[in-house]
RNA sequence: UGGGGUGUAGCCAAGCGGUAAGGCAGCGGCCUUUGGAGCCGCCAUUCCCAGGUUCGAAUCCUGGCACCCCAG
């Protein structure tokens, strides 16, 4: 059956059942899929649960990747990223928290890893696109002339805030199949293929941090992290209520762990030069500007200045209206038509028109 | 040691003779391809101690103890 029209995808196989059953569509609709396992990082370099078995790319997920792979009767390869993913992924991640930033590691990997080092291998293996098992959807613009992702069909699901770091020219060999198939549908899907992770859990952790414990994972990363920022003022109205583990361990928008001020509140502001963390009521956390920089344009070339916007501040986050003002090529302000809650420096701000990914950045700061 | 006040969960606190509200913290679960948030559940057999009154006491009485305030 294989003849020279065949087009070859590379299919990024986690282990998880959602780029299993991606690999089993693409094969099914003809493709000659080729399943590889991306390996970013050693267990004992990384600490934490060993037997943890929900993580992208642990090691119960590369057998049930290769399983996978020997049930479709696809070849499978491991790929060592190791080195890149500790420089970049890991990397970046550690820094941002020692700048008091909240770091979303998956954005990065996104953009340097998976549409940047695996692209790459999956065109020396003379694949035509790579495709993962993100729900989202991709599709070229002719009017535009540009790819743009937009929502998945199954918008509890849908992953595209995850994706706006991907450039065009990766988008361009890229393919998304779950896109328009629900959650459901795919563990049906699964079962229908005899693929033996069709009931397997969700992750819902940073996949190097497995026992979902960045604390401690940061500790051991920056051996005297620990010295260095213990005991930092807690603040509150300019007041120094109390005292804290050390700013790196806090995240805008945080109630849990701040100790008992007979009323909820929150972690507002965390300043990295004087180990200080700020805190205060819910209202505290209501700001309306915001600057992100490392912009990348989706699926628009330009903003223009005041254009209108649903913005989306974090993963889970009902995008909300806005107007978005560039500055420069890679930096734009975001003025939201209404207070927008716990908007943190570090996580990703993602721009849509309707379904579309316009544009995303970095959230650098907050203006009021 | 004169006068006044207060002692209820880790913290704040309601209750004022009828069988221990609530909030914060903590713990457990749900949710979630990041960190947070959110939601649900649990959390005082007992009210500083000892007696007493009462069918019934955290609530009333007596006596201790502790802390606080004002005086000296």
């Amino acid at each position: 059956m294989i003849t020279g029209k065949k087009k070859t995808v590379v299919v990024g196989m986690s282990g998880g059942v959602d780029s299993s059953v991606t690999a089993a569509l693409l094969k099914e609709q003809g493709y000659n899929v080729i399943g590889v396992t991306m390996k970013t990082y050693d267990f004992d370099e990384v600490g934490g649960n060993v037997a943890n078995e929900t993580s992208c790319c642990g090691l119960g997920a590369m057998y049930d990747a290769r399983m996978v792979a020997a049930k479709l009767e696809i070849p499978h390869y491991v790929v060592d990223f190791r080195e890149i993913f500790g420089r970049e992924v890991i990397g970046n991640f550690v820094e941002e928290y020692l700048r008091g930033r909240t770091p979303n590691p998956c954005i990065i990997c996104n953009r340097e890893i998976k549409w940047g080092e695996l692209l790459r291998k999956a065109e020396a293996l003379g694949a035509e696109y790579v495709a993962t098992g993100h729900y989202a959807r991709l599709r070229f613009d002719e009017s535009l002339n540009r790819y743009v992702i937009s929502k998945a069909a199954d918008e509890l699901k849908d992953q595209s805030y995850a994706l706006w770091a991907v450039s065009q020219q990766a988008l361009k060999k890229t393919m998304f199949p779950l896109g328009d198939v629900a959650k459901s549908q795919v563990r049906a899907l699964a079962m229908r293929y005899g693929l033996r992770n069709a009931q397997k859990d969700e992750s819902y952790e940073i996949c190097f941090v497995a026992d979902n414990n960045y604390e401690r994972f940061l500790k051991e990363r920056v051996p005297e992290l620990e010295k260095q920022v213990a005991d930092g003022e807690l603040v509150m109205e300019g007041e120094v209520v109390g005292r804290h583990r050390g700013y790196p361990f806090y995240t805008v928008g945080q109630r849990r762990g701040l100790g008992a001020f007979g009323r909820p509140v929150y972690v507002t502001e965390i300043d990295a030069s004087t180990n200080r963390v700020m805190i205060g009521e819910s209202d505290a956390l209501l700001k309306r500007v915001l600057v992100a920089r490392r912009c990348n344009m989706v699926g628009r070339a330009k903003l223009e200045a005041g254009q209108v916007v649903q913005a989306k501040v974090r993963y889970k986050d009902g995008a909300t209206s806005a107007r978005a003002y560039p500055e420069d090529e890679e930096t734009f302000r975001l003025v939201f038509d209404e207070p927008k809650r716990a908007i943190t420096p570090g996580q990703s701000v993602v721009l849509y028109d309707g379904s579309d990914v316009v544009a995303g950045g970095i959230i650098d700061g907050l203006l009021e």
